[in-house]
DNA sequence: TATAGTCATCGAAGCGGTTCGACGATGAAT
DNA sequence: ATTCATCGTCGAACCGCTTCGATGACTATA
């Protein structure tokens, strides 16, 4: 393996030469910058990544952390980890990917030992014991998901409580009169899933304002219990005549539940839901649904982060709940 | 940050001392090891990874490379990746995930950078371009796919063939004549995903020899193609009775499909298929199916990759396929 | 013509660990 | 009573790179 001091015997110059003939931080003749750039190709030279984070304190790392619960539905986290990914590596950042279960531990372990720059954190939740640990850390996060406590955090998410009246809106403005929503699983509210009660309050706010009927409910996260609600919910409230669905795994399945009880859409019952472009396409998702957009969510917290890992201390911190889109897909009438 | 030199002068010691105390290389007396001890606790000190990694040229770090392509279904990768990381994590080590477009170029990037001691390929097909880049690099890998060539190299997959044949005596042994195949889409045997092929052309041989009609197909990998195709091809072959589907995204929307067509499963029509078991879950498929057992595929590449880690050149090169487990779900009469 | 900047380069120190060889103090074996 | 190992610890060197301050050679300024 060729350092940095072979580079330097070849070109015939000290290291440091060659050090700041690749950082480009000191003026170098176009002679020396030559033999430089001859030798390190000879040599095959390239940066220990190791070595130079040692000396710069900079590892050019983003720590991603996700935890797996059973009550999620796991192809919609990929969204995220994809969008969180590309950004990174657009500026210049890999990811380290964590995924263990001891979630605070993993923060602490990853940070304290130095090996990122910064951390994302996934799907945080409304007392997130994560936070702790980041909190503690030296390097800054960036949250996906709502905590109870925002201080001197960033944090990105959806405007669920927005989400939830754009459709709402769209339905009572197309007549309806009584709404049947589908939430998430009970566990997924009693664990701090903010999303998820975010969404259902302002779902029900806004009907009530309008004085018309709405009625929530908890879906389910596995089959067969997922059928079995979901045939369960229609079945109580017959004179509905739309349904929301805020539940990635019961979406999923929507389509042949709904076709086994003989229920056309949108003549028998208008369906809107919230799910991003590429989910919808996995699942040939044809309804009219707000955007959960991962890929934008994902961006601007890594660029977030990267701009306060770059001037600490100077970033203020923020929380952006970026906007819902609406977009069509004639499952309404 | 606390340093092993700060440490060291807490405890009064030697920077060595507490280095070996830390790792157990050479005794240390008890009661140098509590007062060694104490000042770590005293301090918050944890080992700089980038420091360590500099000193012992091992990061403990593997290297996680994959891509996505249009015509695969994101969703089954996840499976991959999360038994990866798992599994990385229970030997000590961590996943540096990339996802770059550029394959080769990535590999080359962290193996040369010496970001990681090793790297698991997933996807790979038949004529990988980022074997080269593997070839060259300084530590090994562990690949997750068919190569054409796998001279040198540890691979990992589902024995397609297999899976292939059990599926097609499945079908005969129930008294099946007429069967038809979804195989992946076209896109993917250009691209030389030879578990494609490897799964068709065992198939048709299997029903050949049993003197059985198969058709072959390829599916779509988008919306709405997906139905579409699905749609075409049953119609193509209304006399067939059973049905193979090799195709994660034609699988998800399976049910529906058949609905639609009014097609009841195993009454009208058997089908057999190839998931892994979460995949079936996430998806609510009722399909007597092969496992394709990411987890197991993925648990498996680390273990022989971090082995293959710790002794350079002891290890022979391996290609491993795990046999295929047939789940009876009941889909077929 | 003396003076002050630039420009291009070098040497040395430092980042935070690990590891090798040495060394004094013990205890066991001869 | 010597000799030999073993035990526990230390100092120094090294891993590969960055960066600060210094230096000599030029060029522009007064």
């Amino acid at each position: 393996m060729a350092t940095i001091g072979d580079v330097a015997r070849e070109a015939g110059v000290s290291r440091s030469t060659v050090s700041y003939a690749l950082s480009g931080k000191r003026p170098i003749s176009l002679e020396t910058r030559d033999r430089i750039d001859r030798a390190i190709h000879k040599l095959g030279f390239t940066v220990n990544a190791g070595a130079r984070a040692l000396a710069t304190s900079e590892t050019m790392v983003i720590g991603l952390l996700l935890q797996f619960h059973d009550d999620e539905f796991p192809p919609a986290m990929l969204q995220y980890i994809l969008a969180v990914s590309t950004s990174a590596r657009e500026l210049g950042y890999d990811i380290l990917m964590v995924t263990d279960s001891d979630g605070p531990g993993a923060v602490t372990r990853i940070t304290s030992s130095n090996m990122v720059d910064g951390v994302v954190l996934l799907d945080v939740t409304h007392e997130d014991p994560r936070l702790d640990a980041l909190r503690a850390a030296r390097q800054p996060g960036a949250l996906v998901g709502l905590p109870r406590n925002t201080e001197e955090l960033d944090v990105f998410d959806l405007d669920f409580g927005e989400a939830a009246r754009m459709l709402v809106d769209h339905l009572y403005g197309l007549g309806h009169r009584e709404i049947v929503l589908l939430s998430p699983p009970r566990h997924v509210f009693d664990r701090g899933g903010a999303y998820a009660w975010r969404f259902r309050d302002a779902a029900v706010e806004r009907a009530a304002r309008y004085g018309i009927q709405i009625h929530p409910n908890y879906g389910e996260s596995q089959q067969p219990g997922i059928t079995r609600s979901l045939n369960a919910i229609l079945d109580a409230r017959p004179q509905a005549t739309a349904l929301i669905v805020h539940n990635d795994a019961s979406i999923a399945v929507l389509p042949s539940v709904l076709h086994d009880r003989g229920v056309q859409v949108p003549r028998d019952l208008s369906v809107v839901s919230l799910y991003s472009q590429d989910f919808g396409r996995s699942f040939l998702l044809p309804y009219t649904a707000v955007e959960t957009s991962p890929d934008r969510l994902g961006r601007e917290a890594v660029q977030h982060l990267v701009r306060r890992m770059s001037n600490p201390g100077d970033v203020p911190a923020v929380a952006k709940f970026i906007e819902p889109v609406l977009t069509i897909r004639g499952s309404t009438a």
